[in-house]
Formats: structure tokens, C-alpha cells, sequence
DNA sequence: TGTTATATGTTACATTATAACATATCAAGC
DNA sequence: GCTTGATATGTTATAATGTAACATATAACA
């Protein structure tokens, strides 16, 4: 589980960014600018932030002032596993783990909009059980837990 | 678990709404005019609908013509477990046993937005392991997977 | 019946997201 | 290098979803 520790900021970004850049020349994804860019800016928050508060920082830094500009390169980073949309919230996370695929499950922090991503098998245990009595195949899962994070539980406010 | 088998409609909503009667009488509720007919309109619908739809109708029956009056009517029926929210489709479902407290975790068509409910205990399993390991405490859980219906597996449309 | 709490009506606006089309950039073959 | 087709970006405009704030009406109860 990736999540609320205490890490390297700093190193964490540079890592996350290069195992991107790694797995797009692998795969013959083109990892450019604002796409890069906007993975270091979720990196850099490493909690769930709005398009729109992303898009704030691209203008500031020149790099495309219209909302399709940071939808588009959301979209491909969810798409492509760099990034998870956080649905209860409309925000955007980067993912733990960008080494590949994941089926995410997610603790979500309502203080501080802290995420932390777990694994999960949702096809597993009683919700596949259910799936496959009523005959229903699932594709994709969304699991998000809202509650307190460690550090929001001992602090105010 | 509660779903896309056949049944009759007309009396789901009959129990339904009188269920839903019975329990707010008892926990001294208000069962508006308003709040039952949203109600209603989502048992008929029995899948997944917008706010705008429902205000639609509403509108065409002279029940409210103004965005808040849907969401209000729809947070009071969410907040009192006569309805869910399904984050993933910003849009809305009866609940399926409208008899009490439930935890639920859905099904989702993404064809015909059909919408099954289970029983998922989330803080048991995986995820609640990852979460009492990160010291996170987990007050709701959003369950939604994604797939297709028996239906809409067959029918090609 | 007066008082208080709750619910509704309404205006205006905030937030989140996308369609559509013009322009630019990249990648591969000639 | 140039052409060409695919992919990505820039931009305008607008759609879809959701809420704040305040006035009015209705219900519950002393």
C-alpha cells in the first residue's frame, strides 16, 4: 500500500516521472510536455486536486490556459495507468504504482484530500460471488473508502 | 442481492414507497410530496438517473421547476438511505432494501445503466487490512464496478 | 395561536466537463 | 529533405452537474 508514510518528496517525483517516461518508450506513448508536466503536478500534490486547479498551473507557466488542455492530458494518463480520477471527489491522483497495471482501491482522506492507493480484487470475495450469480461481468471497479487519515485523526484541524 | 432479474414493477414501487412511508413515520421523517415522488420516479426508472432527468419530470408536473428542489429532495432521500448515488455516473438509484441500514456496492451496466445492489463489507477483506495497517480510519466505502448486465451481454444493441 | 423548526421556491452562480474545429508537431516512407 | 498521415495542442463556445443565499410557506408543538 502506497500511501499517508512520511517519504522524499523530491525523489518520489523524480522516480515516479522516470519510470513513466521509461514505460511510454516501451510502449510507444508519447509522454510530452503538458503530459509530463501534469503528472509532476499531481506528483508534487500527491493528493486528489481538481482539472481546474491543475489547469491554474499550467497557464501560470505558459502551457495551455483552456480546460481541454488539462482533460486531454488526464485522459491520458488515466488511460494509460499514471494517473487514477477519484470519482467522489471529480479529482485526480497519481498512481502508486506506475510500474504497470493496477486495480486500485482507494483510502481517501476527507480532511486533507490525502489518497492512498491500495490493491484490490473486487471480482474476488462477495462482490465477484454476486457478480457471477446474477450473471453480470464486470469490467472495471471502482473502489474509494472515505474516512480519516493517521495524521488528520490526531491533529484539529 | 438485488437486480436485473425480471419483476414486477408496478409493485416494487408500491413497497417501495410504502416501506419508505412506514420507516420515516417511524423515525419521525418527512415524506414530502416532493421527496416521495422523486422517490418514485427513481423506482420507476430503476436504473441509473441524472438529477436534470428527475428535475425534468418534476418540472412537467409542476413540482419544482429549479435545480434545488431535485438535489434537495435527492439529499434527503441519499442522506436517509432511500436512494445512492452512483459517483461514477453522477447520477442516482432507489435503494434496493429500503428496510434500513445497508453498505452497499453496485453493479453498474454500461450499456443500459441498469444499476444491481450487493452487500460489500469493505472494511473486511483487503482493503480493510490495508486500511487498519495504514492507521486510516474508514467511515464509507464507495463500491462500483463497472461491466455488463446478463441483458446486454446477449442483445447487441 | 403564536413560535420555532423544517421545507420549498427562486435567483444567481460555481464547478466540472466536452464538442467542434483550426493549427501545429511528430514519425515514417519516399 | 519533403510529403503525408496520424497524433497532439490551441481556442471558442457551451453543456452538464451542483450550490449559496435568501424569501416564503408549511408543519409541529408549546
Amino acid at each position: 500500500m502506497i500511501g499517508f508514510e512520511q517519504h522524499d518528496h523530491h525523489t518520489c517525483i523524480a522516480t515516479n516521472v522516470a519510470a513513466a517516461e521509461e514505460r511510454c518508450r516501451a510502449n510507444g506513448l508519447r509522454l510530452t510536455n503538458v503530459r509530463r508536466r501534469v503528472l509532476e503536478i499531481l506528483l508534487e500534490h500527491h493528493r486528489a486536486i481538481g482539472a481546474y486547479d491543475i489547469l491554474e498551473v499550467l497557464k501560470d507557466e505558459g502551457l495551455g490556459a483552456q480546460p481541454p488542455v488539462a482533460y486531454r492530458a488526464l485522459d491520458f494518463l488515466v488511460a494509460n495507468g499514471f494517473a487514477h480520477k477519484i470519482e467522489r471527489l471529480n479529482a485526480f491522483v497519481a498512481c502508486g504504482h506506475p510500474a504497470g497495471e493496477c486495480a486500485p482501491a482507494f483510502l481517501i482522506c476527507r480532511s486533507c484530500r490525502k489518497v492512498a492507493e491500495a490493491q484490490a480484487s473486487p471480482t474476488d470475495g462477495a462482490l465477484g460471488a454476486s457478480a457471477d450469480a446474477a450473471g453480470f461481468k464486470i469490467e472495471r471497479a471502482v473502489v474509494e473508502a472515505v474516512g480519516l487519515c493517521p495524521k488528520c485523526q490526531t491533529d484539529p484541524a
